[in-house]
DNA sequence: ACTTGACATGTAACGCGTTACAACATTTAG
DNA sequence: CTAAATGTTGTAACGCGTTACATGTCAAGT
């Protein structure tokens, strides 16, 4: 394996100039340059990434922290990685599996330079153990956080639900259940919000149990459906979902059971997947690689000491089968 | 940013020493052990990952290689993310995008002693070519390989395929089709081969139009029934998909298309992923995730030098409403 | 002819741990 | 009581680029 040094000394030029010809730099002859880049060629040099990484102490890294990788992440995880290695970096997963020392794992890794910064797409530790981090890089968070130093790339998800509720009271559903995500997250706050607001301006029915939070999974949206239908005072006609897997999971397990979608229950789901495309699901189109590109844009500003701002991002409804 | 010198300094012993209380080195006394863990606390001390990765030679890194992220490579990707992070490997993800160039990327990286190891999902480069980055590091891949230097963790697809193909073929179906995913790789040969030999066997009805390869997403998927439905001479009445992508597709447009499933057209996926569970697909049970832990356990073991064998996993076939 | 500046290149310190080898002290065995 | 073994710690080189600053050269400007 050849270093920096052996191309210097092979060509009589300094590790100075060896390394200009290796990063571009201008102040090179065109002859010298030649001479060196033949001898690179010949020894078949490539400079070692650790090298430079200790030197410039940037890793051209950056950390994506979730708690697993699911079919709603997948657009957001392709977005960023595609546009993180447009500009050069290179993306980290990592996964907690819910146990916030393992979460922890990443932010460590970030002190310890590994990575430049680190996206949050779900989090589990508690947001002021986060913003503790935030001295040693950008942290950039893809669910709205209440800590002002982790900025946030989600959308303003009150206006997003409200669209969504507005739909299914306008083709006149009235009992409308809610299958929300994160407990204690702002987006659900905003979404609760939302709902609440809702059922006051339109005389909503409203059922304490029809309304449930940490709902994120197929299965959860499988076996919530079949709690919702047992309910006293009879089962919810709408229901407005966390994301796409839970819509999809409520509509498969609706039409196993023999519940007419959309007429005996109408379901919207979150996110516009592809999975809402495939299964016909009605879906808030939440622009979710754009607010990756917006992610990134972030850490890059802040990386490169310019505050960056982002381009605001729009909901829209796209209505399918099941409402 | 404290630094190890800086612990050797205060405590009044050798960065040698230092080092050993980082390594658990069990050559320090305990009283050492104490006063330099002590100082280090007090300095909010952590090692740099990259002095440490550009002196031992390790990142402790591995690369995922693929064309892009999708819902098969899910249980893959999460299931190798999560078991590489207990060895204390991170992941890094390379997605190419169906270009050579930005794939070679990861190849470059490995030699740049970015990564320590790659894992290939799916690759769009000569094989030949990637062989020659073998010198850089272990190079473990999903799909088999005909390059003996890059070890596999595929299962055998004729087996796989053929449990397929004998299911339908038990419940009457004998104009089959096939939606095959990447031609000319070693998956979809054996696949071929599957149904070659299964067509001969038993008499099935052939046409070489019902036949296809390049079939991979949602969308193909639903394009592909839409043709073949049109066939002349007639439509196939059963499928095999290269993937539950493919599956979902082909199940969501016939059901808009009023085809009856199973009756008219039966449906067989592969992988058995979560969306042939929801969809109630049947498909045939790839242990994609054993399949990752092989591959890391493959790439542990170049690692360390020790030639570890992978464990022999086999194909199930679930049955769901698709047939 | 002389200054000024542009350009090319070199010097040496720096970023930060790891580790082979040496050295010394203290036990333990004989 | 000495030699060998064991345990503790230090020295210094190594891994490999980057970069601020210094030096030297030559042409343009006056």
């Amino acid at each position: 394996m050849s270093n920096l040094d052996q191309i210097a000394k092979l060509s009589g030029f300094s590790k100075a100039t060896v390394s200009r010809v290796l990063n571009r730099s201008p102040h090179v002859s065109q002859a010298t340059r030649e001479i060196i880049l033949k001898i690179m060629e010949e020894l078949d040099y490539v400079p070692n990434g650790n090298a430079i990484s200790l030197s410039t102490g940037e890793t051209m890294q950056i950390g994506m922290v979730t708690e697993g990788i699911n079919e709603v992440m997948l657009p957001f995880l392709n977005s960023f990685v595609e546009t993180a290695s447009r500009h050069g970096y290179q993306t980290i997963i990592y996964t907690s599996g819910g146990d916030p020392a393992k979460e922890l794992q990443a932010f460590e890794d970030m002190r310890r330079k590994r990575v430049d910064a680190l996206v949050i797409s779900t989090c589990v530790n508690d947001q002021a153990l986060l913003g503790s981090y935030c001295k040693y890089g950008p942290i950039v968070s893809w669910q709205r956080m209440e800590l002002p130093e982790i900025q946030s790339v989600a959308m303003n998800q009150y206006d997003g639900y409200m669209l969504g509720l507005e739909h299914v009271i306008g083709r006149g559903y009235t009992r409308i259940a809610n299958a929300w995500g994160r407990p204690a997250s702002m987006n659900t706050f905003g979404r609760i919000q939302a709902y609440q607001d809702a059922a006051r301006k339109y005389h909503l029915e409203v059922n304490q149990e029809w309304s449930q939070t940490g709902i994120f999974s197929i299965r959860q949206g499988e076996e919530l459906i079949r709690r919702l239908l047992l309910i006293a005072g009879g089962p919810p006609n709408a229901i407005l979902c966390a994301n796409d897997m839970v819509a999809a999971g409520i509509l498969s397990e609706a039409r196993r059971l023999k519940v007419k979608v959309p007429e005996e229950l109408a379901i919207v789901g979150f996110d516009n997947t592809e999975l809402a495309h495939t299964l016909g699901i009605t879906s808030i189109n939440n622009p979710i690689g754009a607010q990756a590109q917006n992610a990134l844009h972030l850490i890059l500003g802040k990386l490169g000491g310019t505050e960056a701002g982002q381009q605001e991002l729009e909901f829209q409804l796209v209505q399918r089968a099941t409402t």
